[in-house]
DNA sequence: ACCGTTATTGACCTATTGGTCAATAGTATT
DNA sequence: AATACTATTGACCAATAGGTCAATAACGGT
């Protein structure tokens, strides 16, 4: 109580040097997925991040580099999730696949979903974000799936077929619901959730994949 | 020949009160589809349409209107194909199916990728407008899908499970392609084709949901 | 041919907002 | 306490683009 105040409304000017980037981007995140890139103004951004509008511009070029800077925080920050998993790569496929999609579910729950409908929506804005989120999350991802279902053929667990269609059959529902919910966050649709989505669908689609003994 | 100029450049003004609002709402679907709702001026779109500024607000009050004028054209359009499929529906969930994500493939070919993405990107401006997409495609096409399988599973055909998320299973493949395709459009990555994925999914999907005989 | 109607135009207005910068005020050092 | 340094500010600028409207010219009717 005594000599520090609440930060919130305390004094005005603050040098935080350090800190500034951060709650920059942590304001830009929200603010972005709530209205999308084009409706946003920086000095949303900037309010509240607690800080002016010419700040902004003082740790971002502009408005597209502060874009590039939030697409990567989030991305950087689920990258752990997917290598987490590609660690275990030739465990028997049908105790991958639901312990894969147990974690989709789990990221899916974060920011991600958000950021995804942003590079979705800006896609062709934003050529080259498009490139690093497919490089550094999508193909890893597709790579990882794809690379256990071979192998699963390989051995004899699973059916002939082409294992990158089968690598979207695994995976594209959780994809898509956390779109749908993104979508119809606002309305009262009510939609099923991630984690049954994941355990039903793992059980189905690892029963249609794998061979007839 | 003789008198009938070619209409592309011929004469400067011409009086078409009835053609221009369609040649204005597909000039739009293709620039929206193209750069999103922000990034396309409403000049371009008049010109790409043969027309100037001010007679596109003669035709629509405001680029909103003019938005969703787009997107109810292209959803309209689409939905002739959602009610064939609704028609048969009570043939065994073994044909269904195949038949379903088959028609799915080929709607997936036209423009309604592109809107869903305009959609998925503006959702939080236009609220009314998901809306409008999940009462009218989204929410039948699931109803029909969710249908089937219940009926299926009534029959002893379909395992026991949630019919929603089994829906979810069928159909997201498809969406989740057709949005990736959308996406990564400029890029050089490559992505399966929708049909093949349509039969092998359709494969997969059906054989890990039908009851053990 | 003439005229009245109205679809069409494009110059114009103006609100918005990304972006700049000289002034200001925290902070560290002495 | 005085000084130097620089993080922060917010008034300001300029460009862009949505939206308006009086003037214009295409068309139908007589």
């Amino acid at each position: 109580m005594s000599g520090s105040e609440k930060v919130g409304g305390g004094r005005r000017r603050e040098r935080r040097k350090d800190d500034r980037p951060a709650e920059i981007i942590d304001a830009a995140i929200e603010l972005f997925g709530e209205s999308g890139f084009g409706a946003t103004r920086l000095e949303d951004v900037a309010r509240r991040a607690g800080v002016s509008k010419g700040t902004v511009f003082v740790y971002f070029a502009n408005k597209e580099e502060l874009f590039r800077a939030v697409a990567q925080t989030v991305l950087a920050s689920k990258l752990g999730g997917v290598r987490s998993v590609a660690t275990d790569f030739d465990r028997p496929v049908a105790e991958l696949i639901p312990a894969l999609l147990e974690q989709a579910a789990q990221v899916m729950e974060s920011r991600l979903p958000a950021m995804i409908r942003l590079l979705i929506a800006e896609a062709r804005q934003f050529p080259d974000l498009v490139r690093v989120w497919h490089d550094e999350v999508a193909s890893k991802m597709l790579a990882l799936v794809t690379g256990a279902i071979r192998a699963g053929q390989d051995r004899g667990e699973i059916k002939a077929g082409d294992p990158r269609i089968f690598a979207i059959s695994i995976i594209s529902p959780m994809f898509t619901l956390a779109i749908f919910r993104e979508v119809f966050a606002e309305t009262d649709i009510d939609l099923p959730d991630l984690g049954p989505l994941a355990r039903q669908h793992a059980a189905t689609i690892l029963c249609g994949m794998l061979a007839p003994k």
